[in-house]
RNA sequence: GCGCCCGUAGCUCAACGGAUAGAGCAACGGACUUCUAAUCCGUAGGUUGGAGGUUCGAGUCCUCCCGGGCGCACCA
């Protein structure tokens, strides 16, 4: 808006005095100091070195060939050569206009030419509840997307399910450990926790009645019957019972192999995992576009591809029984085994085939959210889409890094295998959607996260949550009160902003910041430059509120500083829709 | 041992390579007959883990060291 404006004609200026430069680094910024004007540029110490001439000299053509435009009502050189501007208050009015004008859409740009990308993140294995960290990447994900679609890009969430490993199966003999009655050994590498036994529960009073396991029959009904188990588990009952019957031409109990038993089970078991995490995530504000899911690269004949692909590139080689990708030709620490010396592919050949799957789907870029343990994996993925012919930087990964809960100061302890942590769908309960959105993306994504339950939870001032909110719902509030006090809501956009002065234009400074934060936060992928960025306006906001008195006896007065209130509160609002945490009209 | 991430005020954290490193909490002192005090104003608090280097300019980039976290499977 005002930036964009002063650094067009900023380099317009540049361009014309010095047609050769180059301007890369030259930046147009909020100036951090108030004494020094509204924005500051650093073109002259920039251009110094390309031109060799010295800063001041250069900003003293800069001041003089830019004092002239409307846009400044003073400017200056000040420190080692830096240009500040004062910006004149008819710019501040028509930015103002701006915003009340655009409203929802104000924040929002396009200006990359519309690319089509996509962002895969939780990616959690469907063996139990979502921990805090497939909380944060939850957070961290769905906000980057939205980031995305505000700057005009096309963005697909996708959640990649590991239903083919043996984790699930150790899921599903901790589940049948409780079906058998508690007897023997807990099987070694199962799962413990409450939901287990709640599955198993489940199974018994709903599904296992449904099926007698008879010896080998020709009536017995296998694939679709396994099939017929998604949409049990997922909650639709009534397709469920619809293609049970379809399956059988008689009533339950269903007769089916011991194997096919076995298999039903299993689905049910995954079916009933996902669609558990799939609805702790959609209550989390959080809904993905597609589930892929890991089996099907291996039905579809994809592993072999990729192999083959890898293979026809000269990749691979064998050695001591197995096939290796040479992952060192990209910087990896080691080569990596893709096909076992028993000849079955390894989770990484899969995960290749994926990744080809995602290529081939032909986004243009492609983006994947790891959680702390896994960063280890990164150079051999990133070498493996360079092996198929894929630029360096299609790919790109990047981690977020671990979550401490903290209760009273102290480490909640987690531990998934010991049935022993906080899940995501605990966490929301316990805090709520937007207090624990807020908090998963207030910090920088590489950082640990201490995340405070009780400050979480605390209706003051200390949670930044609330400070933000209660600005918007503040702001709303005046306008009820001017509204009880006659004054008409639609005088608004006609109100004489001529009122205005400099205790507004610091709201609107910052009001005029917020496109760039948007861009910037979306570019540099890091959603907590949102809530940095409200917690500062609101700060601004309370401030201005306590020293100015919004609605007076005098009407347009009262009208112009109602329609820069209404400009600060589409920001807010647009600000936590980007999080996806709500902006409540009354607190 | 090798690799990745982090180290900023007592605590939790900001700061696209820019000017005198900023907020909140905690501490201290103030402001409600006034549109929501869930708020605001002020005071105090720092060798940005350490040492070099790059340049007009470094918390930010490079090298080394120290400290913390996490990885280093023919598991997924």
């Amino acid at each position: 808006m005002i930036r964009d404006r002063v650094e067009a004609a900023l380099c317009e200026v540049i361009a014309n005095q010095w047609p050769d430069v180059k301007m890369k680094s030259v930046r147009v910024e909020p100036a951090r100091d108030k004494s020094h004007g509204d924005l500051a540029t650093n073109a002259a110490m920039v251009l110094s070195k390309q031109l060799k001439v010295a800063p001041r000299e250069i900003a003293d053509q800069l001041v003089h060939s830019l004092r002239d435009n409307d846009l400044f009502r003073h400017i200056e050189i000040a420190g080692p050569g830096f240009v500040n501007f004062s910006i004149d208050s008819r710019a501040y009015q028509e930015l103002l206009r701006t915003i009340l004008e655009l409203g929802p859409q104000y924040g929002l740009s396009s200006e990359p030419p519309g690319s089509y990308q996509q962002i895969e993140f939780v990616s959690a294995n469907p063996t139990g509840p979502l921990n805090v960290v497939s909380a944060r990447a939850a957070a961290t994900g769905d906000t980057l997307a939205r980031l995305f679609e505000a700057t005009g890009i096309r963005v697909d969430r996708e959640f990649y399910v590991n239903d083919y490993g043996n984790q699930v199966d150790h899921l599903v003999e901790s589940v049948q450990w409780y079906l058998n009655g508690e007897q023997g050994e807990f099987p070694e590498q199962g799962y413990h926790g409450d939901y287990v036994q709640e599955i198993a529960k489940e199974a018994e009073g709903n599904l296992l009645p449904l099926f007698k396991i008879v010896p080998d029959d020709d009536t017995v009904s296998g694939a679709p019957a396994i099939e017929c188990m998604a949409a049990l588990a997922s909650g639709d009952g009534e397709k469920g019972s619809r293609v049970l019957s379809e399956c059988f031409d008689h009533a339950p109990p269903y007769k089916v192999t011991e194997e096919i038993h076995q298999s039903i089970l299993r689905r049910w078991i995954l079916e009933k995992m996902l669609y558990m995490q799939r609805s702790d995530l959609e209550a989390f504000g959080v809904r993905f576009q597609s589930w892929f899911r890991e089996s099907s690269v291996h039905q579809g004949g994809q592993v072999e591809a990729a192999y083959q692909d890898l293979d026809e590139a000269g990749y691979v080689y064998e050695k001591e029984g197995a096939r290796w990708f040479r992952s060192t030709d990209f910087g990896d620490d080691e080569d990596r085994v893709v096909m076992r010396s028993n000849g079955r592919p390894t989770y990484f050949l899969a995960d290749i085939a994926y990744h080809r799957d995602k290529i081939e789907r032909g986004y243009d870029h492609a983006i994947t959210i790891l959680g702390p343990d896994h960063h280890g994996h990164i150079p051999r993925m990133l070498g493996a889409m360079q092996a198929l012919g894929k630029k360096k930087d299609w790919l790109e990964i990047f981690i977020v890094q671990q979550v401490n809960l903290l209760r009273e100061g102290k480490p909640v302890k987690m531990s998934k295998r010991a049935g022993d942590f906080v899940s995501l769908r605990e966490l929301t309960d316990e805090v709520g959607r937007d207090a624990a959105r807020f908090f998963f993306v207030m910090l920088r994504p590489n950082t640990h996260l201490n995340f405070d339950l009780e400050l979480a939870k605390k209706r003051s001032l200390d949670n930044p949550v609330y400070y933000v909110q209660y600005a918007h719902a503040r702001v709303c509030s005046v306008f009820r009160h001017a509204e009880a006090a006659g004054i008409d809501r639609a005088g608004i956009g006609k109100a004489d902003l001529a009122l205005l002065g400099t205790a507004e234009w610091g709201l609107l400074k910052m009001l005029d910041q917020f496109p760039d934060i948007v861009a910037a936060s979306a570019r540099m992928r890091e959603p907590h430059r949102i809530p940095t960025y409200l917690k500062e306006l609101s700060a601004e906001f309370h401030g201005y509120y306590h020293a100015n008195k919004v609605v007076s006896d005098d009407q347009n007065l009262s009208l112009s500083r109602l329609s820069v209130l209404e400009a600060v509160r589409i920001v807010i609002r647009n600000g936590l829709q980007l999080l996806s945490v709500s902006a409540p009209e009354a607190m």
